[in-house]
DNA sequence: GTCTATAGGCCGATAGAC
DNA sequence: GTCTATCGGCCTATAGAC
């Protein structure tokens, strides 16, 4: 767990700390900690930037609060997804796939901050991250693969946890790569994360060949 | 093309420019723009700070050298994959896959700033990536897919951006989750990236059922 | 809890000597 | 081309009134 002294969860702060919350939330999501300062976030905030030194004790640990809020956040809607599947395991991994990019699509802002802090911090925050992020999730679908090959609907040759990987990764270089894709002639899925799901699903089932 | 009106080819730049522009490469690599000092550079490259003005007009127009010349390293590094491939176009799909893994972890430094850059400024830049980056590489790999498909190799059923996309993407993600990957349990792939190639070649070729 | 005022430091960028 | 010295500005953070 990180350590920080003050609190941490939304329903531990008062009115005015979680409109601070929000207000830095948007914005180190839009932006790098550095190029955020507190008088931005004060006056989004409404508020004054001795204010916000009063409900959090540095720029850095506002900084976690939001960090740990949206790891939460994303963590619940993962389990979210997780809850609501189907008895088949292939139905439940393709279920699961579509829930996961949906997930990421509808809160980008948490999305970003994750996938920023991966970027700037990862070899130091990577153990971190990879045990109170995603570890869990990874784990249960990573348990539907081998469910999945112990009924024989998955070739045996499959390392459950490439396939695993791939599928978040597939999902995860979407959200990134949008921007960018949009621009690029020739790609037609750029606009509907749902038909990207299903293709992407049907390739990973039954390859190109 | 971005407009600028010194040069920011490597081989117009002087030895002393030279000298700035690797030391501002590997510090705008490791860390945001925002957190990278120009005082930093200069102690990195041995010089002082106003001798870094002297050479680039600000912080920003050094950045994007740095940023061109990434890019160009990056693209020249995927071209030379592309030109040596052998006949059969399955085969050259599968070399240029781990070719292409190949030259972005060989590179951390660039990939390390484009990635960056998508990031932050995907929204705004998008195109330009595009444009400058991405285009003509990927475009290679969406014509190699279509010639596999016309000589049956792969299904019609295949988009063949989609198939490229994910190819690509497989890498970029490989690359990305590095350091959060090697904390997850049961993941054994992490430290060997031919293995990772081959196994999601084979993987996209027969598909997991 | 919220404010104004300000301390104290580092920033990018410039002036001007050599 | 390279340096030292310096400017004005914005930053995080604090002091202290209300």
């Amino acid at each position: 767990m990180i350590k920080t002294d003050k609190h941490t969860h939304r329903s531990e702060l008062s009115r005015g700390a979680l409109l601070i919350l929000d207000a830095a939330e948007s914005l180190f999501a839009a932006k790098d900690f550095d190029a955020v300062s507190i008088n931005e976030i004060a006056s989004h905030a409404q508020t004054s930037k001795a204010n916000i030194f009063h409900h959090f004790k540095s720029k850095e640990a506002l900084y976690i609060s939001v960090l740990k809020n949206a790891c939460e956040r994303s963590v619940s809607a993962l389990n979210e997804v997780n809850s609501q599947l189907s008895d088949d395991p292939l139905k439940q991994l393709n279920q699961f796939f579509a829930g996961h990019l949906q997930a990421i699509l509808s809160s980008p802002l948490s999305t970003r901050l994750i996938q920023r802090e991966l970027l700037e911090n990862g070899e130091q925050k990577g153990k971190l991250l990879a045990e109170e992020v995603f570890s869990d999730t990874f784990a249960n679908v990573v348990r539907l693969v081998k469910q999945a090959q112990d009924k024989g609907m998955i070739r045996q040759g499959i390392d459950p946890s490439l396939l695993a990987f791939l599928m978040f990764g597939a999902n995860v270089v979407f959200f990134e790569s949008r921007s960018v894709l949009k621009h690029l002639p020739d790609v037609n899925f750029t606009e509907s994360p749902e038909e990207y799901s299903s293709a992407i699903f049907d390739l990973l089932t039954h390859g190109f060949k």
